[in-house]
DNA sequence: ACAAAAAAAGACAATTATATCTGTTTATAT
DNA sequence: ATATAAACAGATATAATTGTCTTTTTTTGT
C-alpha cells in the first residue's frame, strides 16, 4: 500500500520514539541496521523529514536524528504527506474523479469506512502514542531481532 | 492503492461485463473511449488479461472483446492477480515478514480487519454480481458521462 | 479470393521509484 | 585550534511502471 521509502520512514520514527531523545541521537547507520534497509536511501529519507520538522538532527561527533518532545506530537499522516503525498488515501480507489458517496464508484463502498478508519488512526494519534502502544504491547517494527521460536 | 493498470483493467472488465457478450463484441478503442484510458497501454492490459481467460476476444472485422458466461465468473481478485499480484493485499502494512497476529506490527490491528473485507469483496464477489449491482443501482465505471449538475 | 478490420506481438520511449556514490558543511570532543 | 564524526547536498545508476509505435496475424464481409 505504502511505498518502500514511506515504510522505512515511518519505522525510522518509530524507532526514534523509543530510542531516542534530545539527549541520545542516533545515527543513520545504525538506524539502518536496527530497520534493516537501504543506509544511504534511508538517509535521503531523513533529510526530508528533517526539513518538514517530523525528525530532529544534529551534525558533528555524536550527533545524529532524535525525536524531540514536539516531534513526538506529529502523527503518522504527517509523515505519509511528506513522503508518499496522501493521494492514495484520499482518492477514488478505482481512479474516477467524481467517485463518492453520492457517485459511487463500484467499490466504494467496501472501500470507505477503510479508508475512514485508517485515516482516523493515521491523523488523530501521534507518534508518542503509538510508540507507548509500541512499548506496552511489544508491537515490532524490525526485523532484526526476530526469532521463530 | 491499486496501480494505473490494474484500475484500467477492473473497469475495463465491468465494462464489458455490462455492455458485451459473445454476440456484441467491443473494441479496444471505443472502450479506451468510454473509460477515458490511453488506448495503446489498455490494449496491453486486454491482452494479457485475454492470456488468463479474463476477456474473451476475437479478430478480424467486427470483433473485438468480450466477456463469456465463464468469464463472468471470475472475481475482481483474479484480475488483480492477473495485473498487479496481490501482495499490496497479503503483505504487512510496513513492510515486516513477521508481521501477523501473533507479532503485529505497530497498524496490524488497524488494517487487518479490512484487509479481511476487502479480501472478502474482492475474492467472494463475481463480475456478475458486480455488474448486477452497478445495473441496479447506478455505479459509475466512467467518467465520460458524468455532468456536474 | 480479397480487402479491411481488428487483436496480437514486440520493440521502443518517458517517467517515477528505488537506491548508490561522492563530496561539502557543521558541530563536537580533544 | 584541529581532527573527526556526522548530517547535508547533489549527481548518478537501476528497475519498474506507464505509455507509444510498428508490424504481424487472424477473421470476416464482400
Amino acid at each position: 500500500m505504502l511505498s518502500n521509502a514511506c515504510k522505512y520512514a515511518i519505522r525510522s520514527i518509530l524507532y526514534l520514539a523509543i530510542h531516542s531523545d534530545d539527549s541520545k541521537k542516533i545515527g543513520v547507520k545504525k538506524i539502518a541496521e536496527e530497520l534493516e534497509s537501504p543506509q544511504p536511501f534511508l538517509a535521503k529519507l531523513l533529510q526530508q523529514l528533517s526539513k518538514k520538522n517530523l525528525v530532529s538532527s544534529v551534525k558533528g561527533p555524536s550527533g545524529g536524528f532524535y525525536l524531540s518532545k514536539s516531534n513526538l506530537e506529529n502523527s503518522v499522516w504527517n509523515t505519509i504527506e511528506c513522503i508518499d503525498g496522501t493521494d492514495k488515501f484520499t482518492k477514488c480507489f478505482m481512479g474516477l474523479s467524481s467517485c463518492g458517496d453520492e457517485n459511487p464508484c463500484p467499490v466504494h463502498f467496501t472501500v470507505a469506512p477503510f479508508k475512514q478508519k485508517i485515516l482516523h488512526d493515521f491523523k488523530d494519534r501521534t507518534i508518542r502514542d503509538f510508540a507507548e502502544e509500541i512499548k506496552l504491547k511489544g508491537r515490532r517494527i524490525s526485523l532484526k531481532d526476530f526469532e521463530v521460536t
